[in-house]
DNA sequence: GCATTTAGTTTACGCGCGTAAATTTTTTAT
DNA sequence: ATAAAAAATTTACGCGCGTAAACTAAATGC
């Protein structure tokens, strides 16, 4: 097995019989060299445990085979498995995705584009707070680094954007709220960290307009991340107070609506479809839980797998090319509603 | 501000006026030149944009300072938590901590530790999930790198453990719901994926057994890490066949138990302390979203903080003496109960 | 079978930094 | 002030690999 304990490339060039130059090609690219080539080194690779080192082969390429991703925050769900997916494209693509998460801290966002700078990334995929604070430094990072947004938009900055068409998946949301039972109102952050948000409210405006129904908005108190809890401090609050305009309220997404509901569950408010119900909820972006509260939570799912792999692939084209696209691509994909037993 | 571009460390030396060994230390601890130095360099810092190659800094090095971390789950909250702590950890020693997932997969597991084979880590703090299939890679990578395992034990592997006393926290649960009620069933996965479930199985089968009360364990089909679907459709059918053999189910894990009370409530059974409730139900881990359940879920909460902190100081102390600790160190912290209105 | 194309080999240099040895400068102690 | 100690400088080499240039060997086309 373990003949001899290979050092570096030279070495191995001297126990596999090819030399060091075209091994070099094979690393970079397998399908470089010649096939019988090839199945020389690959039995040889068999036979010795080596590998390239990474430092020494990244030291000199000034565009490594890294590519960046940075979540808001991995505790989140939704952003694990996207991020999820988006690594997996990465890998498929041949590159290495480095996924970083911000922890919900927008300092740690700059941060970790100061990481990647030092790791001469190929490309990032960023997932960005959105905040205009961290324009600048985005801005910044991508004069030197191709970067591809994707569930947050900042508007006219980096190569392209991904995400979901917030327009059309609430939209959706609204019409069947307003086809089945009174018309909802609209449950969010007083400052929403997200601008989604933002999107989301104008989309809700909208659509209350254009089935003529008056709008109601209701603003939860809070900051940070802890959604679930200020969904049900703030949400409890209002339904106590019997504040909401109608039995209807559309979360502006389902850690909110998941604290909403444990705010009815022991104010003892029945929710759900049924004529014995006081309040129906929704939410949106279909989170990993939505399944599973009580009762379960109508939603809207954002087609994640699709949007992380748009993200990834609009990098590599930019990567490919070598060269800014002169058209900066803005991919919308549209929501699907999921009707549970909540709304 | 950016008078010129500095491409390495020479040009740095040169524009600092500080030679390039000296600028070498300074890099690689800032305490091992004289403050009038580190004064002037720090000072040529804030005027030019420098900072070290980092793959050309590891290229020689036998160890850098990055630590590899390597996680079961990110998509799981208890290891996005401590996950977190432990990168934290890292950075406040000086050390640059590499977050990984092996995403509930095994395969990923050794692609991951096969990864940071490459990445020459000084060392590896590891989640394992623990098969026996897993023991011998563990082991193998073991030979060349410190690693500290955290969370769920693989005996005696690497040079140490940290993790839940599971025993205690059990117990502890198992006499406040003696105490106040039925004593428990407990509920669990049938082929468990993490070795945590056999000694909380273990733990219950001897506490009750201290309490003097007949054991009751109800298995749950299903592979993978689903465990809130499972603990939904397995939990759901035992509950309307009536199979519990007691009205309070200790579930093994909380996403389990949240498995669980959606099906109770499913079911139109109310779930908590008082007289019109028909189930108990409790869970173990405190999981972020114990608090938001329907009622919220009365658990043990795992001090991941002190896990985490004394996993990383573990592996500090090793790097640190540069030689492996003679004895095999296993630090349990215990868990402590968490009252809610489940159970 | 021969010319042409393609692939591999040899040789050589450079990347950015760690680091050792010898020397000079600065600080500290007496 | 002077000797001793500490710190910085100068010089030089090596790490493992990318890569270019000139050359040689192998595969391909007709």
């Amino acid at each position: 097995m373990a003949l001899k304990q290979i050092r570096n490339m030279e070495e191995f060039a001297a126990v596999s019989g090819i030399s060091r130059p075209t091994l070099s090609k094979y690393f970079n690219d397998p399908d470089s060299v010649r096939r019988s080539t090839r199945e020389r080194i690959e039995l040889a690779l068999t036979q010795y445990d080596y590998r390239p080192n990474v430092y020494a082969v990244n030291q000199n390429r000034r565009k490594t085979r890294n590519i960046g991703v940075v979540v808001p925050n991995l505790a989140d769900p939704f952003f694990s498995e996207i991020g999820r997916e988006v690594e997996l494209a990465c890998i498929a693509a041949g590159y290495s995705p480095i996924l970083l998460s911000s922890h919900g801290n927008p300092t740690q966002e700059r941060d970790n584009l100061e990481l990647l700078r030092s790791l001469k990334p190929a490309g990032v995929l960023l997932a960005p707070f959105g905040r205009i604070s961290d324009r600048d430094d985005i801005a910044s990072f991508n004069k030197h680094i191709p970067v591809v947004l994707f569930d947050a938009n900042i508007e006219d900055a980096c190569e392209a954007f991904v995400g979901t068409n917030n327009f059309q998946s609430i939209d959706l949301m609204v019409e069947y709220l307003c086809r089945s039972g009174e018309p909802p109102c609209l449950f969010e952050m007083k400052s929403p960290t997200n601008p989604n948000a933002n999107k989301r409210r104008q989309a809700y405006l909208e659509s209350m307009q254009r089935h003529g129904f008056q709008p109601h908005i209701f603003q939860a108190e809070g900051d940070g991340w802890n959604f679930e809890e200020i969904g049900s401090a703030e949400g409890g609050r209002f339904i106590s107070q019997n504040a909401f305009a109608t039995n209807t309220v559309l979360c502006s997404n389902d850690r909110l609506a998941i604290g909403v509901l444990s705010a009815a569950y022991r104010l003892g408010k029945k929710v759900g479809r049924g004529p014995d119900c006081a309040l129906r909820i929704a939410g949106h972006d279909d989170h990993p839980f939505s399944r599973f509260t009580c009762p379960s939570l109508t939603t809207i799912a954002q087609d994640y797998s699709a949007i992380a792999n748009r993200a990834a692939s609009t990098l590599f084209r930019v990567l490919d090319t070598d060269e800014r696209p002169a058209e900066r691509a803005e991919t919308l994909f549209n929501g699907n509603l999921v009707m549970r037993d909540s709304a």
